[in-house]
RNA sequence: GGGCGCGUAGCUCAGCGGGAGAGCACCUCCUUGACAUGGAGGGGGUCACAGGUUCGAUCCCUGUCGCGCCCACCA
């Protein structure tokens, strides 16, 4: 028995359990051994981190992939796992450790804190993975995998030293974005610019050989910054070649204020004239441009503060060692034991004391922040470590631009190929704790030995030294995102050859957001290409399409943050209304060029079609309508039910062929459609006679449909709204012949041969027709049942009449169905698909209302016609004109011409009513 | 500066060459034997604007305006 009302709450859990215990998620079940493959790795959320509505749509959408997948018979793999999220969880741990007013990571040392973040991990680490349950993810749980197990860090140890000795990775000393608040370099796509408003100093240069006079112009010279107290590290002042202003100062030097360095004046065309002075400060160490133009010059390269200072005061932002020899002394000690932005106070007060501030102006700009840490990010001269992305990104552009990986929607691929090709080398060392130890050694004479392990790296030393040499580690961690990028093979397995990289690499599909085609899509092509090779040793990508979605908003639009307060728990909407409420919500409302806007309301209608369709197959239970074995709806006689045969099928068609484009809505809303309007709303209202009628055939007959084509429904919805599904799947093989596969291993139909054109116009009339009678009830406010008469229609019509006289009767609530010559006098007339209908209403019809109502009717025909006929009367339009079009123009005149004569009649007839 | 996308009913969005659709909201009616988390009916739109291509443009092209995002730069 179907209970009385859904409660997914009681339910949810329950099916997901089944499902795990009979292993249906698992990829490589015995019996699907020789079955094609398909295959998703999941992008692995944060370990420590827990679902949020981003996850919801993303594993949604995966999720419907792997069970309409599965369901066409396919072995389907659906990796899962977790990222260690370097940055993120070394912050979250420092955090907790300070709200317990613990000791720093630093006093406990490094040894003593990855012990704690490991516990941390195993306290919290299954947190994201049971939400995925909740939503009903169907990943194979067995195969879970986290960026930091064993095998991924041998496999990202491997990687590591094998583009060391391809000479595709490489240690250099050049400027980084260096997070001074996190004390670690980071890439340029963690750098996020915040526009601010600042200040634009001029700044008075006086040129070697004169006397400052801040009256005399040719005593200085002035340049323009947003940032004065870099000028600590100025090595060079430059102007454009071309500028006459400052033509005869190049070659001349200037001498440096507060600090004393002669520094060159030299032409170079990245100065801009139209911008500031025109001549502008060069500062190699602190700036991307000056370190460029100081290379070009050669210029010295002076740190304005260091590294190991900043490391030794563990962030105290102190200006420390480092300063040239020469500096001012008053200007050094101002530094020590300030932060940059007390410094720049420091350095303008100094330099307005000595009147060489010119000017102060307002200025607004973008000011590089970290993402993470969101303090004004330092471009700092340090050694890091690179990859060569330009290297690797020529086999991932091919790729792409040859279609062996497609992006959908397809526009996404024009992002990808500008970032690819203009792409920067990727610094990919860290200062942290937290990550994969970067696998390199030093001998004591700094000499740097890449290896997969100490003792391989201990061998190579002692060969080079030819003595027992004792070595250090690099301290530094690698980026989270050179773990990722590995994630479709090294889940599988690599660097062993394994059953399940062969079996499922290259992947099918990558299903993913926007905001990390450039950290991890495009990393993932870079190193799949490079280290998997086909039989024949040719590069193999690491998946086959890339299913970009968008954000997923507020119901009014804005992006969720927590700083906002506007972010939707999807744990609660799941609570509230269900997991397949909010994924069905989901799917019929994701399109790729827009962001999703959610809000409660829409979960409710979706909650409000589960409802729907739960009591469909209530109603399909009390009608004991059963499964019949063996059933085949082909051999249906009842129109009625060769019609629901017919949609049925065109509507599993549909679901199928959208989903297989990755039109998930159109899907979803296919699917809607058929069960909500079709199956429901005509299915189900014009069975009841048959159901309630008399014991026979057509009786047994249409009880087996109706329970094939919910079966049907089950199966198209599944991959959208699993639970109910599964669940009504359940109950429902309790009523009919055995079915021991759960739904979620049940094979989606193959329908073919239901098509039935005569079934689909025979009913098409019928809704027609009550569709009619009902608007016309509706508009003349009739409540009472009333007679209907045909007027003078042709036999095939009264033969129709006749077979749905009783459906008639019932759902247009029509009193008596009968036939005339004529309509009967004082009747309301309507004309549904070229026939009369008469309602004959003598004294309940307002007489001058129904002439109005004619009236309207026939101006609309009027206007059909005149539509026709100025086309029909463009010569143009008949010589050039598909022939399809014209006939359909032809038809659609004498449809009209045909209602209009009709109308007319009966507005003739009403004439003689009073 | 370069790129991508979007302006269609009050709202959220489909449609993307042959006289505009859905859901929600709104109005009217209906507790009829699956469902009031429901049923029936209805009103509501110069498809941003201007040109062009075409027999025909919401749909294709060009431009304008407005909105959003990405990349680069910002002395």
């Amino acid at each position: 028995m179907i209970d009385k009302t859904y409660q997914p709450s009681d339910v949810e859990g329950r099916i997901y359990q089944t499902w795990e215990q009979a292993g249906a998620f698992k990829a490589g079940r015995p019996e699907r051994a020789s079955a094609e493959t398909y295959a998703i790795v999941i992008p692995p959320p944060n370990v420590t981190g827990s679902l949020h509505m981003g996850h919801a749509l993303n594993n949604t959408l995966q999720d419907v992939l792997c069970r309409f997948e599965r369901m066409r018979g396919k072995d389907v793999l659906w990796q899962p796992g977790t990222d260690h999220a370097g940055i993120a969880t070394q912050m979250v741990v420092e955090r907790q450790m300070m709200e317990r007013q613990e000791p720093s990571r630093r006093d406990i040392g490094r040894e003593k804190f990855l012990e704690k973040v490991w516990a941390w991990k195993a306290e919290s680490g299954g947190t994201i993975v049971n939400q995925l349950k909740r939503l009903g993810a169907s990943c194979d749980w067995s195969r879970e995998r986290f960026t930091m197990d064993e095998g991924l860090s041998q496999a990202v140890v491997k990687v590591f030293v094998e583009l060391y000795r391809e000479g595709l990775i490489y240690k250099d000393k050049r400027l980084v974005n260096w997070d001074p608040k996190l004390l670690t370099a980071i890439s340029d796509l963690e750098v996020v610019p915040v526009e601010t408003k600042g200040s634009l100093w001029h700044l008075r240069y006086p040129i070697e050989g004169k006397t400052f006079d801040p009256d005399d112009k040719s005593t200085y010279i002035v340049v323009a910054t947003t940032r004065p107290e870099t000028m600590l590290g100025d090595s060079g002042v430059a102007v454009h070649p071309d500028d006459e202003r400052y033509k005869v100062l190049v070659g001349k030097h200037v001498i440096l204020p507060l600090v004393g360095r002669r520094i060159p004046i030299i032409a170079d065309e990245y100065s801009d004239p139209e911008k500031g002075s025109g001549a502008v400060k060069i500062t190699p160490a602190h700036d991307f441009n000056d370190f460029e133009v100081g290379k070009r010059h050669n210029l010295a390269q002076i740190n304005i503060f260091s590294v190991e200072a900043k490391l030794a005061l563990q962030g105290n932002e102190a200006f420390a060692a480092g300063l040239p020899a020469s500096a001012d002394l008053d200007a050094t000690l101002a530094m020590h034991g300030a932060d940059r932005f007390a410094a720049r106070k420091t350095i303008v007060a100094r330099l307005e004391e000595k009147g060489l501030v010119e000017k102060i102006e307002p200025h607004g700009l973008a000011v590089p922040h970290g993402d993470r840490s969101n303090v004004v990010i330092e471009p700092f001269l340090t050694d890091q470590w690179y990859v060569n992305a330009h290297e690797l990104a020529k086999p991932a552009i091919t790729a792409v631009r040859d279609g062996r990986t497609t992006f959908v929607p397809k526009n996404w691929e024009a992002t990808y190929f500008n970032w690819m090709e203009n792409i920067q080398p990727w610094c990919i060392s860290r200062q942290l704790w937290w990550g994969h130890q970067i696998p390199a050694w030093y001998g004591p004479d700094g000499k740097v030995f890449v290896a997969t392990s100490e003792s391989e790296a201990q061998t190579e030393a002692d060969r080079h030294y030819g003595t027992n040499t004792a070595l250090k580690r690099d301290e530094d961690v690698l980026d989270t995102w050179f773990s990722s990028a590995l994630w479709p093979f090294s889940t599988l397995g690599w660097p062993e050859n394994t059953q399940e990289l062969k079996r499922f690499y290259p992947t099918s599909a990558l299903v993913t957001g926007f905001d990390i085609i450039f950290f991890w899509v495009a990393r993932m092509m870079m190193m799949g290409l490079h280290f998997m090779k086909d039989d024949k040793g040719a590069p193999q990508i690491p998946f086959k399409d890339v299913y970009i979605h968008r954000l997923v908003r507020d119901a009014s639009g804005a992006k969720m943050s927590k700083s906002k307060g506007n972010v939707v728990d999807p744990l609660g909407i799941i609570d509230e209304f269900g997991a397949d409420a909010l994924r069905f919500t989901l799917m019929r409302n994701v399109a790729p060029s827009h962001d999703i806007r959610l809000g409660p309301q829409d979960v409710e209608n979706n909650r409000n079609f589960a409802t729907k369709l739960w009591n469909a197959a209530r109603f399909v239970e009390f009608n004991g309508a059963a499964r019949v074995e063996g059933f085949d709806p082909k051999s249906a006689k009842e129109t009625l039910n060769r019609w629901i045969a017919h949609e049925t099928q065109k509507a599993l068609h549909e679901v199928a062929a959208a989903i297989g484009e990755y039109k998930f809505a159109e899907a979803a809303n296919a699917a809607y459609r058929f069960v909500w309007n079709v199956y429901c709303d005509w299915y189900v209202e014009l069975s009841k006679p048959l159901l309630t009628g008399p014991d026979g055939v057509s009786k047994d007959e249409t009880r087996a449909m109706a329970a094939w084509a919910l079966d049907e429904i089950l199966k198209m919805l599944h991959p959208f709204m699993p639970f109910i599904t599964e669940e009504l799947w359940r109950v429902t093989a309790e009523q009919g012949p055995k079915r021991e596969t759960l739904l979620a291993l049940a094979p989606w139909s193959k329908l073919e041969g239901l098509t039935d054109d005569n079934a689909e116009t025979e009913i098409g009339w019928v809704i027609d027709l009550i569709t009619a009678v009902r608007s016309l009830r509706a508009e003349m406010n009739i409540n009472v049942n009333i007679p209907l008469v045909l007027a003078g229609v042709p036999a095939e019509t009264q033969a129709r009449a006749d077979r749905w006289a009783e459906f008639i009767k019932r759902l247009a609530r029509v009193s008596e169905l009968s036939s005339a010559a004529t309509p009967p006098q004082g009747s309301a007339q309507i004309v549904v698909r070229g026939d009369l209908v008469a309602l004959p209403l003598v004294g309940v019809i307002d007489i001058a209302a129904e002439r109005t109502r004619l009236a309207k009717e026939m101006k609309k025909a009027e206007d059909d016609i005149k539509r026709v006929d100025a086309k029909l009367g463009n010569e143009k339009f008949v010589a050039n004109a598909p022939e399809e079009i014209i006939d359909g123009e032809k038809e659609k005149r004498a449809e009209a011409a045909d209602r209009l004569g009709k109308l007319t009649e009966a507005l003739e007839r009403l004439k003689g009513a009073v």
